[in-house]
RNA sequence: CGCGGGAUAGAGCAGUCUGGUAGCUCGCAAGGCUCAUAACCUUGAGGUCAGUGGUUCAAAUCCACUUCCCGCAACCA
């Protein structure tokens, strides 16, 4: 069979702070999905992501903490890399941004997108605080809202009453980091991306995407309302350098994160892979062959859909571009957002400590929020757990283990027979893996969800109506054979939800002796386990959350 | 009139592109079974498809307007 060649990006979550299950909804969880899918059906995948690690937050954090940024950045990137390991992301290599590769690809794209012309200079006025000794993103301005009298409006926007604001209009304006009062408005020298230039280019581009509903509806919206040159520059010293032998005004200036994130994918492939990056990245070096499929949250589609592309467009049209592009909602959680400063939420360092990370990993996926943004509470996290992992699906394989177990041994000693009944099972199965591929193959989470819990069920509605405990009673032979059937429907059940909740499956699979990387041909499978082989029976796989627990967790987290 | 997404049984969702008896899961009710984690299987009740108007033999689906929710609005990332 010819192997596809699988590029996987997850959008580089920012390394202040801790994440949130919104992150591994959004975009971490669904890439490993599909990344650990595409392995199993025998494609070659290579599946990278990474700590996005500059711009004025970290180095604001770093001197909350008394650190250097290094030091903060290295920390928090270490907390990001161990959550994402407890979760088993599977990525092939997680890198960070603040990577000498990524200072010299950047550099590098930099200096291309200046010699064909994308890349001016121009001067703007930016408020700079002196007790602060820095500019300030218009943010991190503060003040009195000049419309509605609020007095902790932002420079960007007022949350009071929505008004976008300029930080001049601001009444009695402030630093948000030291409070100091003490500002003026200052020239800076910085450099903008034409983007105006290359709208054409990325319009037909776009063109040529199939793309989903949320996606294409951002990438065109940005299209008509017209590209904006836009600068790549900030008054930094965390950051990709500008360089200098071709931009030589730019002294201590540094990119602006959003220009140096994206281009941590090619540069952590580098990372991982030396000059073969090529090989995934060039199009002449046989990145023509690859299929690109990168996952994010919504907020960062225009990045990806647009600013990227038109980055890689402009610097070089050999560079590979996305094909398929996932845009996914938020999470909410109990009806509000999660949120750092207010600790609202759960987040993830504590979510794996309540459970096992195939819990979160089964929940986010099957209500991954594909249309509309979804919302998380503990109630329906257990109603799910409960029925489908437990229930459904957890009870089955014990039911017909401990059955096999206790009636013959722990050793195969029936044929697997095909009657009717199996015939019929075994060509629905057929169509059923097939729908569930399907669905992966076209990112679409939940739908594949349903199917794998259909598939799960199909397991239980053979064990009734065949009644073995029934017919145990006057054929003791046929019993086992209906019963050394339904274990080979455990092993293809575990197969297939390797990609969903890998450990579960990895613990049934041991305990029944056996391993499998796809199932291609359920005829020929449904008989892999036969006369002769052994099998232990599990521990309970997966176990209920009570109501009290419920009670505890809404108390804990839901303040 | 800034832009995009969403509104479908008590809850969570599919169906809308390509009009043709409104579907799935949970919950609820009844029945079955007793191998199993008080589980599992079957059947049933429950919907003026956000609203109004239009096109059509026929509208959840197409068109127009309205209401509500979420996100974005380019110097937070």
């Amino acid at each position: 069979m010819q192997k596809d060649r699988i590029l996987i990006t997850s959008a580089l979550p920012y390394v202040n702070g801790i994440p949130h299950l919104g992150h591994l909804a959004g975009c971490l969880l669904p890439s490993d999905v599909f990344a650990r899918f595409n392995r199993l059906i025998g494609n070659q995948v290579l599946y990278i992501a990474g700590t996005d690690e500059h711009g004025s937050p970290c180095e604001i954090g770093a001197k909350k903490e008394n650190v250097s940024v290094e030091e903060y950045t290295s920390k928090y990137h270490n907390i990001h890399k161990d959550i994402y390991q407890k979760f088993n992301l599977s990525f092939d290599y997680f890198g960070r941004t603040s990577s000498k590769e990524n200072i010299e690809t950047t550099q590098s794209i930099a200096k291309e997108l200046f010699n064909n012309g994308f890349i001016e200079q121009r001067e703007d006025e930016q408020i700079f605080s002196i007790d602060d000794n820095m500019f300030l993103p218009d943010r991190y301005v503060i003040g009195t809202c000049p419309f509605c009298g609020a007095d902790n409006a932002r420079g960007d926007q007022c949350e009071n009453c929505t008004k976008v604001l300029d930080p001049r209009d601001l009444i009695n304006p402030k630093s948000s980091i030291s409070g100091s009062s003490n500002l003026e408005f200052r020239k800076t020298k910085h450099l903008y991306l034409l983007l105006s230039k290359l709208s054409d280019k990325v319009r037909s581009w776009v063109e040529t995407r199939n793309w989903n509903k949320l996606t294409l509806g951002i990438a065109y919206k940005w299209l008509d309302e017209g590209l904006k040159d836009r600068s790549i520059t900030r008054d930094l010293k965390w950051g990709v350098p500008v360089p200098l032998d071709v931009f030589p005004d730019m002294k201590d200036k540094v990119f602006y994160v959003w220009f140096d994130a994206p281009i941590g994918y090619i540069s952590i492939t580098k990372e991982l892979l030396g000059d073969d990056y090529q090989s995934w990245w060039l199009m002449d070096k046989g990145a023509s062959e690859v299929q690109y499929f990168q996952f994010m949250g919504k907020d960062n589609v225009p990045f990806h859909a647009i600013t990227f592309p038109a980055t890689l467009l402009g610097a070089n049209e050999n560079y590979k571009k996305v094909d398929t592009l996932k845009g996914l909602s938020y999470l909410n959680f109990n009806g509000g957002k999660f949120s750092k400063s207010a600790g609202r939420g759960i987040f993830a360092d504590k979510a794996i400590e309540e459970f096992d990370a195939d819990y979160w990993r089964y929940w986010l996926i099957k209500n991954a929020p594909e249309t509309d943004d979804t919302d998380f509470s503990f109630e329906r996290f257990s109603e799910e757990i409960n029925k489908d992992l437990n229930d459904v699906l957890g009870n089955f394989i014990l039911r017909v283990l401990k059955f096999y177990n206790s009636k013959f041994s722990n050793v195969i000693s029936h044929d697997i027979i095909i009657g009717d009944k199996e015939k019929q099972i075994i060509s629905l199965l057929q169509q059923k893996i097939h729908n569930y591929s399907s669905f992966i193959k076209s990112l679409e989470f939940r739908k594949a969800m349903a199917e794998l819990r259909s598939i799960w069920v199909m397991g239980n509605e053979y064990i009734d109506e065949m009644a073995p405990w029934a017919i145990y009673k006057t054929d003791v032979n046929k019993a086992g054979q209906i019963l050394a059937f339904a274990i080979n429907l455990i092993r293809i059940f575990m197969i297939i939800s390797q990609p969903i909740i890998p450990d579960s499956s990895l613990k049934v699979l041991n305990a029944l002796n056996t391993s499998g990387d796809w199932v291609f041909d359920v005829e020929h499978d449904i008989s892999i386990i036969n006369k002769g082989h052994s099998f232990n029976v599990p521990e309970a796989i997966f176990t209920k959350i009570s109501s009290d627990r419920v009670s505890e967790l809404n108390e804990k987290y839901n303040k």
